[in-house]
DNA sequence: CCGCGAGCCTGAGGGC
DNA sequence: TGCCCTCAGGCTCGCG
């Protein structure tokens, strides 16, 4: 499940293998793949065409190729389980090929979208002046961003009347946060995912993003080291997704800090995992 | 205006 | 063996 870390992943390996390349041509093989774009698969094909992509960029979760000399931008979202892959051109098509990009030159590989569920897609957008595609302007900046605001997030986090893992989640907030990091955040912070953003302290709200960096750079640390080979890849291939978790997927099993099971709640159509006793629910026990 | 929850989508895995 | 149910969960949209 891509999170911040992992389509950072991605966007280092397009920064490698597919900037400053030119599109001979795209092949869009499933509609749902392109439904973000206005004009559908085959406008979406005809505009990429012949463009030449910049240096790849990424929001929270976004990530985007910039058009050269024309201005726009393709901008991806991998959903839940998209990937770019660039592959050998002579490579059997993956069962979930959706959508695939050839390049005009003699590398022999081009970019390939795969997404079994569909969740994800590519669009062709606008640029604002900065350079961000015109549908995301409503993205947070990423915590992992110099210029992300902690004071400002902190204001904007008591202002909200809502509960903390909400917030963390709410990409107009703070974005790249996924249900994985939040679980791992909040029980790196003490926190229990219900409790109300209304009453953070300064040093509280501070703590938290301290551990989602942490969190967030670790995974970064451990994806990016598979890099070498022609494979821009995301779910797992390179490790990092099953390395050491301390809430998220434990269920049954001791907290590793004081040996509490861990529990899984139902929570918004998905699960918290938490420590009952390290991460206690607010006071006025909803319905927890 | 804001918080909240349904629905989208497909395959894996468990129970019977 | 096969069917049905649950689960995975980021994001959009409509309701109150």
């Amino acid at each position: 499940m891509p999170e911040l870390p992992e389509v950072e992943v991605v966007r280092r390996g397009l920064e490698r293998w597919v900037a400053h390349r030119t599109v001979a041509d795209v092949e869009v093989l499933h509609p749902r793949a392109v439904r973000r774009h206005i004009g559908g698969g085959e406008d979406f094909a005809n505009r990429l065409k012949d463009q030449r992509i910049g240096v790849p960029e990424r929001r929270g979760k976004y990530l985007w190729l910039p058009l050269e000399p024309t201005g726009g931008a393709v901008l991806a979202h991998l959903g839940m389980s998209g990937q770019l892959l660039v592959q050998p051109a002579e490579a059997p098509d993956e069962k979930h090929l959706r959508i695939r990009v050839r390049f005009a030159d003699e590398l022999g590989t081009e970019l390939r979208f795969i997404d079994q569920r569909t969740f994800g897609g590519l669009s062709l957008h606008e640029t604002g002046p900065d350079g961000l595609p015109d549908v995301i302007a409503h993205i947070a900046r990423d915590p992992l961003d110099p210029k992300f605001d902690d004071a400002a997030f902190h204001e904007a986090l008591r202002r909200r009347r809502t509960t903390i893992k909400r917030a963390l989640l709410d990409q107009s907030l703070i974005s790249g946060v996924g249900n994985i990091y939040a679980d791992e955040a909040l029980w790196r912070s003490r926190l229990h995912y219900e409790r109300p953003t209304t009453g953070f302290t300064r040093p509280r709200t501070a703590e938290l993003l301290g551990h989602v960096r942490d969190v967030m750079n670790a995974a970064l640390a451990v994806g990016g080291t598979s890099f070498d080979s022609l494979y821009v890849n995301v779910n797992g291939e390179s490790g990092y997704f099953d390395r050491s978790l301390d809430a998220y997927g434990r269920e049954g099993e001791p907290c590793r800090r004081c040996g509490t099971i861990i529990r899984r709640r139902p929570w918004m159509n998905r699960s918290s995992y938490f420590c009952p006793r390290c991460q206690r629910p607010p006071r006025a026990p909803s319905a927890s």
